[in-house]
DNA sequence: ATAAAAAACTTAACACTGTTAATTATATTT
DNA sequence: AAATATAATTAACAGTGTTAAGTTTTTTAT
């Protein structure tokens, strides 16, 4: 059996490679020169070989897009040691932002452009298992701050995907270039004074969280 | 001067045809079909006749964004009879997201894509006009609102923001195929719900707007 | 009316793109 | 060593934005 494992470490091997090229090239020359034959041409194969490890291109942005979330899911981990609910949904909020802000194009790529869900859509399982398994987590947080108070109980998949928005919104329209003109003096700081503007308008919701809370009578 | 006057509307009818006709193409077959061969053959002209009239694609893209903007302020129009600041603030937010809905590859030519940021750019007057026009409306709407003490008086340039940019999370969210997956039973209703949402959220900041609200003392 | 000048438009070409069919080279099995 | 299977390549198709050079049409001046 050596040789047929020896044969599939070299299929996963120039896989890897691909993805590998693939990922410079879109992080350092963006996703215009994100093409078959520059990505060929980085590894020195010819391009149609690129098409025996992957179906077409959308595949390989679906597969850059998952290293996006499993990059923005290892930085997420720090919030295991959060135990306050409301401490823990703010910093998940900060992480968010600072993962989109310092990759831009990745983030692009998992909430804005249309390949990788093109390459979903085609897929047997027609189920984005990346964003649906994230934005669970979203919500077990939420639902924990509502549990304890710290927001008004109120429908969890709408207040968690109002959350998300206000997020997504404000990361897309500033790597989109749409803050730029707008905003000519903090250009660099209003997704940061945005955010913190959001946490103020949350926490204003219910002022003393715990202490006057009226808990559900049974 | 009627000879001048008459190459002049000549050169402006067909630069008006090539831009009916990219519109129709973009909002019936999508961006990639909008090329300039497809745009050409549309009109039954040479493809390098359009260079005549347009600078290059970015340029047909930033004018149909400009067309965009003039469709989405002629429907804002009818919130010039609406008085109170909050249900005018409130209006404005179901005007932009049922413009997005209603006119999906517009709206992301607006708000999301590069061509038309990239002519902006490129142009001497390096400023978004259309974003920084209609920025400034909601502004001074939600400026009526603090006022009138519907919400509390915070730094409007950063509010201003995160309502733009939970009302265009939403609605990109959904453009981008992004809540299809993630809400399976309600994927129509999603937006409509996180904008309900959103407004309680807001309206329960403050409780009795004008009879509890404490004035600023002199 | 006719020749010169200007404007409008087209053809041909360059350098790309994703993708497929057919072909060659390499490695494994018999 | 021959047959088979795997891997990689070349050539080609149909498309893209864009530019330089050439042609046709229209306007101006004689």
């Amino acid at each position: 059996m050596s040789i047929a494992n020896r044969k599939q470490k070299e299929k996963e091997d120039l896989s890897k490679k691909i993805l590998d090229a693939a990922m410079e090239l879109f992080t350092q020359q963006g996703f215009e020169q994100t093409s078959i034959r520059n990505i060929a041409k980085k590894i020195e194969y010819s391009p149609t070989t690129i098409y025996l490890y992957y179906k077409d291109k959308d595949a390989i942005f679906h597969a850059l897009h998952q290293q996006g979330f499993a990059l923005l899911n290892s930085q997420m981990q720090v919030l295991m040691h959060v135990e306050e609910p409301f401490e823990r949904l703010k910093a998940m909020g900060r992480i968010y932002i600072g993962f989109a802000m310092e990759n831009p194009a990745l983030y692009e790529l998992m909430f804005i452009q249309s390949a990788p869900m093109d390459f979903v859509e085609e897929s047997e399982e027609t189920i984005w298992q990346e964003g649906t398994t994230s934005f669970a987590a979203l919500k077990l947080t939420l639902e924990d701050c509502m549990k304890n108070g710290y927001l008004p109980a109120q429908d969890i998949e709408s207040t968690a995907f109002v959350i998300w928005s206000a997020l997504h919104g404000m990361v897309s329209l500033h790597i989109k270039n749409r803050c730029k003109t707008i905003f000519p003096d903090n250009r660099n700081t209003i997704v940061e004074s945005g955010y913190n503007n959001l946490i103020l308008l949350i926490e204003s919701l219910i002022m003393q969280p715990r202490k006057n809370h009226i808990s559900a009578s049974p």
